[in-house]
Order: structure tokens, then sequence, then C-alpha cells
DNA sequence: GCTTGTATTAAACAGTTGTTTAAAATAATT
DNA sequence: AATTATTTTAAACAACTGTTTAATACAAGC
């Protein structure tokens, strides 16, 4: 049997719909079978190539989120010349279109969705490669809003509150879809969406804030 | 085998049992032989008692739903002689209380929550019944707060925020119990996290909230 | 005491899972 | 062209899945 069209070696083809379908089925339901069949190559492959099923999930992982990274990147937010407010909306607009992405690059997000809300052994790694970069950057964000002297436990409450409302159209797709699809039926809409989280966060920021003209006595 | 100290009939036991690892494991994951273990049942008591495993997962369902509103009446907050402000702290706090307690009762929440995430044919029951009333209790809190003339897309879109900060201790636990650790290691820290979203909400709100006192030119 | 209906049991069913094997096909090297 | 190494294949493996069966134990009713 002759497939011309594929030119992509197996190991490729086969990392790839590994993220499809770990995306889909998550790490648990998905099949070896059904990524060997999606991939055109023979069951033994995953085992020939990776060492295992669970090795393959790893390394998809790893591919998933080096992808969204690449799809999505950062460099505006970096920015550290930029008023903390206005880095603050981009951060969020990235995070959004990033979880609510339906297209190829949708899948990355959803993998690793799924590996926090289920997490396998493969978390910890995610946690360090994927989550903590996040995790600093908006802190690093949040306290030059709140102020130098901000204490650190609002600092991580504010920092949930806002990933919190980001990551609810992530989890909560399901709920979504069925009783406000309006809220994300396109790309205005989402991006509505983004501004709106930023608004309600950088009004709830202000609750929390120090006052910042006065040293301390 | 005389066993004196279960008196409970194998029907509830399995029920409750159902509950625990449903929750653990999730619908797919979970094993029948697991579950009748557990229970002290033979392997083919839930197809004699139920009428498969997806049966019993729609039971199970709808039993935690059920003890998790026992047990977290929301009286208080149905109170509408209550400032709307004040409804709305009660409400962070009674959902947030539902949500993280790990002591039998939370397994209930966990146990919804993973429907949520990862649907099966049951989440449709689960959406009228369950969530459906508590967005429409939180919605008519919003609008209480943002006034009678509040835009409806803002509404929605405030409430997602408000659950989303919320849910975002269920659905992001697992990084929650290895980065912050601290913010919910007990009781007085959770009620402290629930205040933090209350304030922060509110704080929110007021940037779109429509003027009260002056009537429509 | 016998019969009827319910409850419980061990065993087997048919299907699926991830993984391994050993042979065949292909590619690379000498 | 012959030899080596790499890739691909079909088949089988053992373990596990939800479900069914048919035999047994137990209780209640007459």
């Amino acid at each position: 049997m002759t497939q011309s069209i594929l030119i992509e070696p197996a190991f490729d083809r086969l990392l790839q719909v590994a993220v499809e379908v770990f995306a889909e089925c998550g790490f648990r339901e998905a099949t070896v079978r059904e990524i060997c069949s999606r991939a055109n190559v023979n069951v033994a492959s995953i085992n020939y190539y990776f060492r295992s099923k669970e090795a393959l999930y790893a390394q998809a992982l790893a591919f998933a989120f080096q992808e969204a990274n690449r799809l999505y990147p950062l460099d505006a937010v970096l920015d550290k010349g930029l008023p903390p407010e206005q880095r603050l909306t981009l951060f969020i607009g990235n995070f959004l279109h990033k979880l609510l992405d339906d297209s190829h690059l949708g899948l990355y997000s959803k993998l690793i969705a799924r590996e926090i809300a289920d997490p396998t052994k493969a978390l910890d790694e995610i946690i360090e490669t994927a989550i903590i970069p996040q995790f600093s950057l908006l802190t690093e964000i949040i306290q030059q809003i709140l102020g130098a002297a901000a204490d650190k436990m609002i600092v991580k409450r504010c920092l949930l509150s806002i990933f919190g409302q980001c990551l609810m159209f992530k989890h909560s797709r399901s709920i979504i879809d069925r009783l406000y699809p309006e809220l994300i039926a396109n790309d205005p809409a989402i991006q509505a969406c983004a501004e709106h989280i930023a608004q309600f966060s950088l009004a709830g920021l202000t609750r929390f804030a120090q006052p910042q003209k006065r040293p301390i006595p």
C-alpha cells in the first residue's frame, strides 16, 4: 500500500495524533489502537518509538505546551516598560484566546487543562514548565498594580481570581455552550469577554491596592 | 459469613460507595468490581439492583446533588430582604465551602465538578437540577447590584467571573495544593478566600453598575 | 412443610486494554 | 551484491472490562 500523501515519518505523525486523541479523550480513555489507527501505523509502533503509552503521553504534553507558547507568544506582556494595567489586559487577552481557540492550537490547552483537572504522573513537569512561569508573570504584574508592600496572601488570592475567571471558560465549557453560547460564539465575543475580565479584575484589584504615594510611616 | 456490622441493605451501601468511587476515579475509570468490593457485595449486584453501571452513575449523581443541597442549605441567601451585597457574600461563602469541604460531603461536589469537566450523558439532568437554579439565584443578586437596566450580556459575564473565581479552587485544586497550599490549609483560610472573592467581586461589579438614583433621561 | 418470590453467589461470557513477540519488509552500509 | 541495521507487520499475550447465567441461599405466605 503506497501512501504518497503522508510523507511525515511515523514518529511525528504519532506525536501529533496523540495530542489530538489525548485532548479529546484524556489519558485513560484514549486507546493506543485509536491513536495508531488515526496515524495509519501499526499498534506496536507506540511501544517501538516511545517506550509506552505513558511515555507517549508525557511527550505529547511537552510538545503541546511548546506549540502553545510558539503560537501565542507573550512578547508584549513581557515588556516591562508598559503600564501594568495594560500588561494585565494583554495577558488576559492572550490567555483567553489560547484557551478558547477551537482550531488545532486549542487542543494544546485542552490537553493541559485536562491534565490539571485530572492529574497523572506527568503533572509535576507541567507545573514546572507551564504553570509556574505564567504564575510568576501574573504575580509580577499584580504586585506592580497593588504596590510593592502588598500582602503576599492577597497577591496570591488575586492571582487565583484572575486565572479563575479565565479558566472558567475552559473548565465549564460544557455548561457555557448550553446556557450562554452567545458569549463565545465568535472572536469578537471572546475579545469582549477578555476585556470584561480585565476591567472586572482591575476594579477588583483597586479594592486591595496599597496607597501608592505615601511611604510607610 | 455473618456481617453483623453492616446492617444497611446492599442497595444503599452500593449507592453510597458509588458516590465515593465515581468521585475519586470518574465514571469511566471507576470499575464495578471496585465499587462492589468496597460495598461488600457481589459483582452482579450492580446489574441486579440498578440496571447497569451507567444507571448507577446517574442515580449516584442525583443522590450526590440532593445530599449537597441538604447539607448546605441556601436559606439565608434566598432571603430577599437582605441587601444584595450581603447575599452575594453569603452565596460565595456557601458555594466555596461546598466545593472545598474535604469530608464526605466534599465528594458530592467533586462528583459534580467531574461531570462538568468531562460530561457524560448524565450532564443534561445535572444542568437542569443543579446548575440552572444556582445560576438563576446569582443572576438575580447581580441584577440587584448592577441595577435593573443592566445589560444582559454584562450580567452573564459577571456571573461567570464570580463562579470562575470559586470553581478555580475546585478545578485547579491540584495546582493550588502544590503551589499555594496555605490558601486552603484550614477552615479560616477558606473563609478568608471566600471573603476575598466577595470583596474582589463587589469591587469588580461596581465597574459595571448602572447609576441607580437617576432615572433614564 | 412446601411453595413462591427475592437475594446472593461463583463462574463464565464476550469484548477491550496495553504490551510483546517473532517474522517479514525495507533501508543503509560495506 | 551481500550484509547489516532499522522499520513495519500480524498475531498472540495476559490482564481487565461490564454484563449474564444458572445454581444456590434465604425469607415470607399459605
